[in-house]
RNA sequence: GCUGUUGUAGCUCAGGCGGUAGAGCACUUCCUUGGUAAGGAAGAGGUCCCGGGUUCGAGUCCCGGCAACAGCUCCA
C-alpha cells in the first residue's frame, strides 16, 4: 500500500496509507478533535472530514469556532432545512442552498405558502433531523448519470444547475438519511453536529437572482454548534434593532416618513439640527479645500436631460413635469445644472481644477420595495461636487477626495469599505475612455494603498466609481460616499477652457460626494451612535433639571447665560420628582443634564450629569461653559464610562 | 416592481366563533416640593389605513387599493 506524506499546520508531518480521510487523520492526531473540529483544509481550499487524502497534502484542521467551521456546519443546516421540507412538502422543488454570513438559505419552489406557523414545523421537523444524527456523505456520478438521477426526483432546478456546471468538473451529491442533494460541500460529518437551530424568516427570491424568473420562496435560518452561541446571537440582534434609526428617529422625534409622501421623509426641529450641523461642518471642510459653493434648480427643462444622457439611461427613475406647453424634468443628479454654470463663461487652464459643491436636492423614482428609513428614499440631498480638471490633474485630484473621505469618516469613528464599479452594460462612451478612466481610479486607489473589491458593471451610466461603504446597525452596507470620474458630459455638453496654447480644450470631470446624502448619512449617524451623538451634532445639548420650584428662577438664568453662549439647552421646569426628569433626558439621549438644588443655587454652581459617564459632581457654570464650548469646538466623539 | 407579513388612541400593543372599542406610557388638571432612571388622583383623547361588497348589524368575513416591515431585484 502506498503511503502519503500529511503536512500539519504546525509543521510536523505525518505518514498515512493512501485514502485516508481527514477525520482518520484528526483522530490519529489526538483523540477526541474530531470531537471538536469539523473539517479541513487543504491549501485554504475547505474539505469535508470524509474527504479522502490521494497524494501529499497541507492539512490543517478547522474548528467549530472558526469562520470556516460555521460555513461547513450552517451549510450543512441548509441541507438539514430542505430535507425537513421535502419531508413535509414532498412536492416542492429545491432550488440553491448555501451558507451566508451569519446563517443560511434554501430557496425552494412551492404552490404552498409557507407561513410563520409552517416554519415553527419545519423548524420542529428540523430538530428531529438533528436528533436522528444521520451520517453525511458524499459521492460523484458521471454528467449523465447526474442529471437522470435529479431528473428522475422531479428537481428541474437541479438539472440546470449540473447543465451549467463547467465539463470537467465532478459532480458531487451528499446525502444525509433518505435525502440526497446535489451539493459542492464541504458539509458538517453528521446532522448531529448543528446543536442549535432557528428559522429566521421567509421571502421570496427569484431564480438565479433575476426579475425575469420565477420568484421562489427563500428560508432564512441559522445554525450554531452551541444553543448558547445561538442565544447570544439572537440578544445581539435584539440589541442591534434598538439602534435602528427609523425606532431612534421616532423616538428622539427627530424626523418621520408619512403615508402621504412615501419615501419623502419629513424632518423635525431636532432632525434638522443635526442636519444643519452637518452642513456647516460640510462648508467649513470644503472652503478649506478650495471648493466653491453653487445652487441650481430642482425642475429643468426636458432638452437638458436629453443632452446628458439622463434621458436614455436614467428615465425610469425620473419624475416630469409640465410648464406652460414645456416638458421639464425634475433633476435626479446634480451634474447638467453644474455644467450649465461652468459654461457660462469661459475658464483658462489656470483656473483648473475647479471645485464646485452644491448640497443638491435630487428626486428619484425608486421601486416602492425597497424604501427604507432614511438610508433609501425618493428625494435627498446629495452633498455634491464636480470637479473641472486638466489630464494630468486626473490622479491628484481623486487622491485628494479619497483622503477627504478619509478624513470624514475616521471623524465620526466610522469603519468603511471600497468598491470599484465598472463599466455598466447600459452606458455611453467608448470602451477607451472608460479604460482610462477606470486605470486613473484604480491608480488612485492603489497610490493611497486602500484596499477594495472589483464590483463589475456597477458604475455610473457616464463613468466608473470608487464607492465607500458604510454598515448600519444589523451589518447591512450602504454606500456613501462615491467618486466618479467622467470623460461623458464634458463632451455632451461640449464644454471647454482655453489652455497654454490659447486653443480650446475639453476638461475632465469628476463627480463625487462625501457623506452620499444628508439623508442616508443621519440614517448611518443615528445608528453608528444609537442616538447618542457627539455633543455638537446633539439637538439638545444639555438639559436644566430644577429639583423644586424655588430653583426655577437661577435655572432660568443659567438657561439664559448658555443660550447666549450659543449651547442648545433646555430647561425641564415640569412639576416631577428629580428621578423622572432624568430618566426622560437620559431616555432622549441628552448628553449633560444639570441639577440645581438649594446647595447649588447657593454657590453659583451646577451638578452635572453625563449621558455616557453618569454624575459628574459640582461644577462652577463659568467653568462648566468653557468645558463644553471646548469639546464643541473639537467635535469630541462621546467617551463612555 | 415581485413574494410573504402587518395596519386599532401621539407611542407600544390587547380585542377566541360578526353585536358601533380597551391597557400601559405620553397629554391636561389637581395634590405632592421631591437630590441622580418612573410619587399619587382625576380627566380628555379613536373616520379601528382607504374604497366597495356580504349581513338586520363589519375593527372582526369577502374583493380592490394604499402604506409599512423582511427579503429579492435595483441604487446615494
Amino acid at each position: 500500500m502506498s503511503m502519503i506524506k500529511v503536512t500539519l499546520k504546525d509543521g510536523t508531518v505525518r505518514e498515512y496509507p493512501k485514502g485516508v480521510t481527514v477525520q482518520q487523520v484528526a483522530e490519529d492526531i489526538s483523540p477526541g478533535l474530531a470531537r471538536a473540529a469539523i473539517g479541513g483544509e487543504i491549501n485554504g481550499a475547505p474539505v469535508d472530514y470524509i474527504t479522502t487524502l490521494e497524494s501529499d497534502v497541507e492539512l490543517s484542521l478547522v474548528k467549530f469556532e472558526d469562520e470556516a467551521g460555521k460555513v461547513f456546519l450552517r451549510h450543512t443546516g441548509s441541507h438539514i432545512l430542505a430535507q425537513a421540507v421535502k419531508r413535509l412538502y414532498p412536492e416542492a422543488k429545491l432550488a440553491i442552498g448555501p451558507a451566508i454570513k451569519d446563517g443560511f438559505y434554501y430557496d425552494i419552489d412551492t404552490d404552498h405558502p409557507f407561513t410563520p406557523e409552517d416554519l415553527e414545523k419545519i423548524e420542529a421537523e428540523m430538530k428531529k433531523i438533528i436528533k436522528e444524527d444521520h451520517q453525511v456523505s458524499r459521492f460523484e456520478l458521471p454528467r449523465d448519470e447526474a442529471i437522470d438521477y435529479v431528473k428522475k426526483h422531479g428537481e428541474d432546478y437541479k438539472v440546470e444547475l449540473i447543465e451549467d456546471l463547467p465539463e470537467d468538473a465532478p459532480i458531487s451529491f451528499y446525502q444525509q438519511g433518505e435525502f440526497v442533494d446535489l451539493c459542492a460541500g464541504p458539509h458538517a460529518p453528521s446532522t448531529g453536529r448543528v446543536k442549535a437551530v432557528k428559522l429566521m424568516s421567509v421571502a421570496g427570491a427569484y431564480w438565479r437572482g433575476s426579475e425575469k424568473n420565477k420568484m421562489l420562496q427563500r428560508i432564512y435560518g441559522t445554525a450554531f454548534d452551541k444553543k448558547a452561541d445561538l442565544q447570544d446571537y439572537l440578544d445581539k440582534m435584539e440589541e442591534a434593532k434598538k439602534r435602528d434609526h427609523r425606532k431612534i428617529g421616532k423616538e428622539m422625534d427627530l424626523f418621520s416618513i408619512q403615508e402621504e409622501g412615501p419615501g419623502f421623509p419629513f424632518f423635525h426641529p431636532k432632525g434638522m439640527v443635526i442636519r444643519n450641523e452637518l452642513e456647516n461642518f460640510w462648508r467649513y471642510e470644503h472652503v478649506k479645500r478650495g471648493y466653491d459653493e453653487i445652487k441650481t434648480p430642482i425642475i429643468l427643462n426636458e432638452d437638458l436631460w436629453h443632452q446628458s444622457g439622463h434621458w436614455d439611461h436614467y428615465q425610469e427613475n425620473m419624475y416630469f413635469t409640465q410648464i406652460d406647453e414645456g416638458n421639464y424634468a425634475v433633476k435626479p443628479m446634480n451634474c447638467p445644472g453644474s455644467i450649465l454654470v461652468f459654461k457660462r463663461k469661459m475658464y483658462s487652464y489656470r483656473d483648473l481644477p475647479l471645485r464646485m459643491g452644491e448640497l443638491g436636492l435630487v428626486h428619484r423614482h425608486e421601486m416602492s420595495g425597497v424604501l427604507h428609513g432614511l438610508m433609501r428614499v425618493r428625494c435627498f440631498t446629495q452633498d455634491d461636487a464636480h470637479i473641472f480638471m486638466l489630464p494630468e490633474q486626473i490622479k491628484d485630484e481623486i487622491i485628494g477626495v479619497i483622503d477627504f473621505v478619509d478624513y470624514v469618516y475616521k471623524m465620526f469613528g466610522y469603519k468603511y469599505h471600497v468598491e470599484l464599479s465598472t463599466r455598466p452594460e447600459d452606458s455611453m462612451g467608448t470602451q477607451e475612455e472608460w479604460d482610462l478612466a477606470t486605470e486613473a481610479l484604480r491608480e488612485a486607489l492603489d497610490a493611497r494603498g486602500l484596499a477594495y473589491k472589483i464590483n463589475e458593471g456597477d458604475g455610473a451610466f457616464y463613468g466608473p466609481k470608487i464607492d465607500f461603504h458604510l454598515e448600519d446597525c444589523i451589518g447591512r452596507t450602504w454606500q456613501c460616499g462615491t467618486i466618479q470620474l467622467d470623460f461623458q458630459m464634458p463632451q455632451r455638453f461640449d464644454i471647454n477652457y482655453v489652455g497654454a496654447d490659447g486653443e480650446k480644450h475639453r476638461p475632465i470631470m469628476i463627480h463625487r460626494v462625501i457623506f452620499g446624502s444628508i439623508e442616508r448619512f443621519i440614517g448611518i449617524l443615528i445608528e453608528h451612535f444609537a442616538g447618542k451623538f457627539p455633543l455638537w451634532l446633539a439637538p439638545v445639548q444639555a438639559r436644566i433639571l430644577p429639583i423644586s420650584e424655588r430653583h426655577y428662577e437661577a435655572a432660568k438664568g443659567l438657561q439664559q447665560q448658555l443660550s447666549e453662549a450659543g449651547i442648545r439647552v433646555e430647561l425641564d421646569d415640569r412639576n416631577e420628582k428629580i428621578g423622572y426628569k432624568i430618566r426622560e433626558a437620559q431616555l432622549q439621549k441628552v448628553p449633560y443634564m444639570m441639577i440645581m438644588g438649594d446647595r447649588e443655587v447657593e454657590e453659583n454652581k451646577v451638578n452635572l450629569r453625563s449621558r455616557d459617564r453618569g454624575e459628574l459632581g459640582a461644577v462652577d457654570a463659568d467653568e462648566l461653559m468653557a468645558s463644553l464650548i471646548k469639546e464643541i469646538k473639537e467635535k469630541q466623539l462621546p467617551q463612555e464610562a
